[in-house]
DNA sequence: TCTTGACCTTACAGTTACTGGAACCCTTAT
DNA sequence: ATAAGGGTTCCAGTAACTGTAAGGTCAAGA
């Protein structure tokens, strides 16, 4: 099968297929015009992977997630590991934009949004003392 | 002031800073020796800029801030406006984290976690028919 | 047969917002 | 004199692609 229809297959575009072989994600073979040739396997590879990193998964831990998925001898735990580790930093993340989402919700509330030039926004991002707390770390 | 007093200051890395001078943000005078010489000003617009940065404004949105931030015949309207769009993209982000997060969840709740090498969650990643779904576009 | 258009190829650059490291210069204290 | 602790520039790397250029291939139609 041609790059093209695994592309519709999967959903994934035909560039990111190609990256996904330099990576080593996938191996198609090649035809004797040059152009990639996908076995069933592959398809089913990439479109493992266009789950995966749907759900959100680094293209390493998607990596990790392929071998054990290929391994008949894996055992869940380590797959449920993986998982695990991901909703936590999931979790920081939505935590870390939740944070910021109330705070700048408060100020665009106060904020006129007119003609004027008066702004609390602008005077909260200037209020040097405070930014130097909350700082990602 | 010199480098890394201002990144104290700021909270700000010292590579940060240099970067910041780089793409246009800053610019610090210097000394007969090379090193760069910020004044209060400066220190200001870094100390504005970290707080941007922590609220998740990207480096561009910041730009347009200290634009406004500096010009007093500003329409808060404007500082509002790029205020809302953040808060939107925000949203849009939490929104498609807490989908992954459900579906995770659910995912690492059905796995054993043990031994064997049953996984449901591999299972969910191999189905194919369901990938080409939910991608984000 | 020629051409057109859709498809395929590689290779290199750009994206975002930094971060790390090498190689080197300056300042201050001992 | 030397060592620690600043400072400088420049280049490369990160994550996961995306865009673009320059060109080869294939199938169908005039």
């Amino acid at each position: 099968m041609n790059i093209k229809s695994v592309s519709e297959i999967t959903g994934l575009p035909a560039k990111t297929i190609r990256y996904y072989e330099d990576i080593g994600l996938v191996q198609p073979g090649r035809g004797e015009n040059g152009y990639r040739v996908f076995s069933d396997n592959d398809v089913h590879r990439l479109a493992f992977l266009s789950r995966a990193r749907s759900l959100g998964f680094t293209v390493e831990s998607c990596r990790s997630l392929l071998a054990l998925y290929k391994d008949k001898d894996r055992a869940s735990a380590d797959v449920k590991a993986i998982a695990l580790e991901h909703l936590d930093e999931i979790d920081r993340k939505v935590a870390e934009l939740t944070a910021m989402r109330e705070t700048l919700s408060v100020l665009v509330q106060s904020c006129a949004g007119d003609n004027r030039p008066d702004c609390p926004i602008l005077t909260d991002l200037a209020r040097a003392d405070l930014a130097v707390d909350s700082q990602r770390g």
